[in-house]
DNA sequence: TTGTAAGCGTTATCAT
DNA sequence: ATGATAACGCTTACAA
C-alpha cells in the first residue's frame, strides 16, 4: 500500500521530481549508451521514477519511435471459433509464445471472411501494429495483393506461394511427402500408390511433389496408374481403392502394395476399403496418412502418419515477423517446419518378397 | 492499381490537397457536428482524403483522444496453449465477436501464471488499451487487489466475487443450481443428495446456495445428512454413494431418490457407484451433473447437467468493459450468465411407492 | 554530462 | 463556417 497513485505519473513527474530534464529522464530509464551519466544523476533519476511510480506511456512512446511493439494476428474462420480450429489454435500458441519472450503485444483480427479482412487493411495498418501474421491457409491472394502494395511488414502464416514480396512460414509438405513415401520404400515397397487431395490445394502439390521426389531418389519409376487424384475426405480414400482394386484386378503383381494417401482422411477411407475388400491392413497392404488428425486415430487400426508442429509454425513466423520489422529480414524468405513421421499400424513391410518377386514377374506380364 | 502509396498519408496532405486547415480536415472525417462545414468544403476534403489514401493514424488519435479503441484480454494459464481450454477458448470467442462489432482492437496477454500477471500489471496499463478483461478463473486477489487501486477500467471475467472496486462477469451458479435441484423436486423427488465440489472454490459455495434455495422454495427442510462435501472429481463421487448407501442401509425409506453432484465428474462417479451397488439409474435413482462437460457424455448412460455459455460470458464481459470505459457502467456490477438445462439420460421420476419399497428391500438384500 | 526544442500525427480549444 | 495553435507524452537531434 503506497497510497494511492490514481493517475498514471509522466515523465514531467520523474524529471521534476529529480531536478533534471525531460530528455535525461528519457535517456537514463532508457539506458541509452551515447551518453552518460553521473551515476548520482541516473540515481536520482531512477529513484525519482519509482517513487512516482512511472512508466513510460507506450501510445506516446509509439508516436515518437515510429514502433508500438505490437504485431497484429489476422484470421479469417467460418468455424465458430477460434477454438473450434486446432490450426488456428496451435498457430496462436506459438506466436503468442514467440510475442510474451520479445515482450511484443498481440493484437487480434479476426474476421468472418477474408473479403472482411480485406476490408479492414487500412485499420490492420493505421500505425497500431508495426507488423502483420496472416493465417491465411488457402490460396487467397486479393488480401496479399492489398498488403503487398503497402511498406508494412508481414508474412504469410501456413502458406508458401512463391512471391517475392512476400515471407512466408509453411509446413514443409515436400520434405515431408518425401519422407513418408521415403519410409515405405525403406519397409520394401517398390509399388506405391497416391492418393491426392483436392486439386486446387497447394498442399496437394507439395505432396506429390514429394512423392515424386521420393520415387526419383530411389530410381522408382513413375506411374500414371499409380496416382489417383481425390479430395481430402474420407469417401475419396474409400472410392479410390475401389478403383485400384478394380484395376489390378488382372494383374496382381503390378498392384500397388502401398498407398500414400495426401491426409489422414483419404487413409482413414482407404484403409476401410480395404478392409471392406478382405485385404488386411498392413500385412497385406500398407496404408498412410498425413497430418496426424484426428482421423489417424478415431478407430483402428491406428493410421502411420506424418505430424506437423503447427504450434512450431506459429513460433517460425512470430520471429519472422519480428527480424523483418527490426529489418534483419527482407521479403522473399521462405520458412518452412519439418514435420515428423509417427509410426502406427497401419505400415509394413509388403508381403514376402518371394511373393513380391512373383509379382513383379506377374506385373511385366500384365504390360504386353 | 492506384499506383504506390509507400508510406501513409497523414492529415497533413490531406489539407494541402484540399485547401483547408488540419483542423477542418480532423473534423469533416471525423463527422464533428459542432460545426457546420459548407457541402463544397465536405466534398473537397473526402475527394482529398481518397485521393491521396488517407486513414488516421491511430496511435496519434490514440495520444490526442486518451483512448485506444482497444481492449486488452489477460489469461494465465498452466495448460500448454489457450486453446486447449475449452474455457478459455470459449470466452475469448466471445469477446472477440463482440470487439469485432464494436471496432475494437482486441491486445491478448498471456501469462503463464497469475505471479506473472502480476508483475506485468504495469505493461497492460501502460496506455495501449483502454481497459482490461481478466479471465481469472480462480480466486487469486493478489492482482485484482493491484488493479483495483489504479483507475483503469477493468472486469474480472468468471469470477463474481462481491467487491465494490470491480465488475465481474460470471456464470450464474446459484440461479442454475437452484433450477437443477427444481427439476428434480418437479419430477418428484424430495429426498434429494447433494455432492459437493471443492471445499474453497466459489462456485461450491454457490451451487450449494442454489441447493439450499430450490430446497427452501419447496418446502423441503434442509438434511444435513444429505449433504455430501468432496472434491470436483469422479472418484468423490464413486466414492459418496459408497457412502450414501452404506448410511442409509437400515433406513431405506429416508434413503435420498436423487443426487445433485456439483459437476460432472462426480456425478460420472456416482453413476458408476450406483450401478456397481446394482442400483439402476435412473429407474431407481436419479443422478443429475453440472458444466455439461466432456464427462457427461464421455460413457453411457449421458448425463442430465447444466450447460454454461461461456462465449456468452465473454461476449457479456466484453460488452460490460467497453460500458465501463465509456463511463455507463460503474464499480460494483455483477453479471450472471444464465445456464441451461440438459435433459439425458440419469434422471427420471423417483420409483413409484411400492415399486420403490420393494426396490428397496431387494437393495438391502444386495447389500447383505 | 546535461538541457533545449523540434517533432511524431491527431484532436480540441479557442479565435476569427 | 474555418483556421491557428496548443496540447497529448515521449524521443532525439542538436546545443551548451
Amino acid at each position: 500500500m503506497t497510497g494511492n497513485e490514481e493517475v498514471a505519473a509522466s515523465i514531467r513527474e520523474v524529471a521534476r521530481e529529480a531536478n533534471v530534464s525531460l530528455s535525461t529522464v528519457s535517456k537514463v530509464l532508457n539506458g541509452r549508451t551515447d551518453a552518460k551519466f553521473a551515476a548520482a544523476t541516473r540515481e536520482r533519476v531512477f529513484a525519482a521514477a519509482s517513487r512516482v511510480g512511472y512508466h513510460p506511456n507506450a501510445v506516446a512512446r509509439g508516436l515518437a519511435r515510429k514502433r508500438m511493439d505490437a504485431v497484429g494476428v489476422v484470421m479469417a474462420y467460418d468455424q465458430p471459433s477460434v477454438t473450434s480450429d486446432p490450426y488456428l489454435g496451435a498457430c496462436l500458441d506459438g506466436i503468442l509464445k514467440v510475442n510474451k519472450e520479445r515482450r511484443q503485444k498481440t493484437v487480434l483480427f479476426t474476421e468472418d471472411s477474408w473479403d472482411e479482412a480485406l476490408r479492414h487493411v487500412p485499420s490492420y495498418l493505421d500505425g497500431h501494429c508495426d507488423g502483420l501474421l496472416l493465417i491465411i491457409p488457402r490460396t487467397d491472394s486479393a488480401i496479399v495483393e492489398e498488403l503487398a502494395g503497402r511498406s508494412s511488414c508481414f508474412v504469410l502464416v501456413g502458406d508458401s506461394r512463391d512471391d517475392d514480396r512476400l515471407v512466408t512460414v509453411d509446413v514443409d509438405n515436400v520434405a515431408a511427402a518425401r519422407r513418408m513415401v521415403r519410409h515405405l520404400i525403406k519397409l520394401g515397397h517398390t509399388r506405391i500408390a497416391a492418393f491426392g487431395g483436392n486439386h486446387d490445394f497447394l498442399s496437394n502439390a507439395q505432396r506429390m511433389e514429394g512423392y515424386r521426389q521420393a520415387l526419383a531418389a530411389a530410381g522408382i519409376p513413375w506411374r500414371e496408374e499409380y496416382v489417383f487424384p481425390g479430395e481430402y475426405f474420407p469417401g475419396h480414400g474409400y472410392n479410390n481403392v475401389g478403383l485400384l482394386l478394380g484395376m489390378f484386378e488382372g494383374r496382381p503383381a503390378e498392384r500397388p502394395t502401398a498407398i500414400f494417401c495426401f491426409n489422414d482422411a483419404i487413409a482413414r477411407g482407404a484403409v476401410d476399403g480395404l478392409r471392406a475388400a478382405g485385404i488386411r491392413v498392413p500385412e497385406e497392404f500398407s496404408v498412410v496418412g498425413f497430418d496426424d488428425s484426428a482421423h489417424a486415430v478415431s478407430s483402428e487400426p491406428h493410421i502411420t502418419t506424418m505430424r506437423h508442429d503447427i504450434r512450431r509454425v506459429g513460433e517460425r513466423a512470430a520471429e519472422a515477423l519480428l527480424d523483418c520489422i527490426d529489418g534483419g529480414l527482407g521479403p522473399g524468405a521462405r520458412v518452412y517446419i519439418p514435420a515428423e513421421l509417427v509410426e502406427r499400424c497401419t505400415a509394413a513391410a509388403p508381403p514376402s518378397p518371394a511373393t513380391s518377386r512373383a509379382e513383379e514377374r506377374g506385373d511385366e506380364k500384365t504390360i504386353r
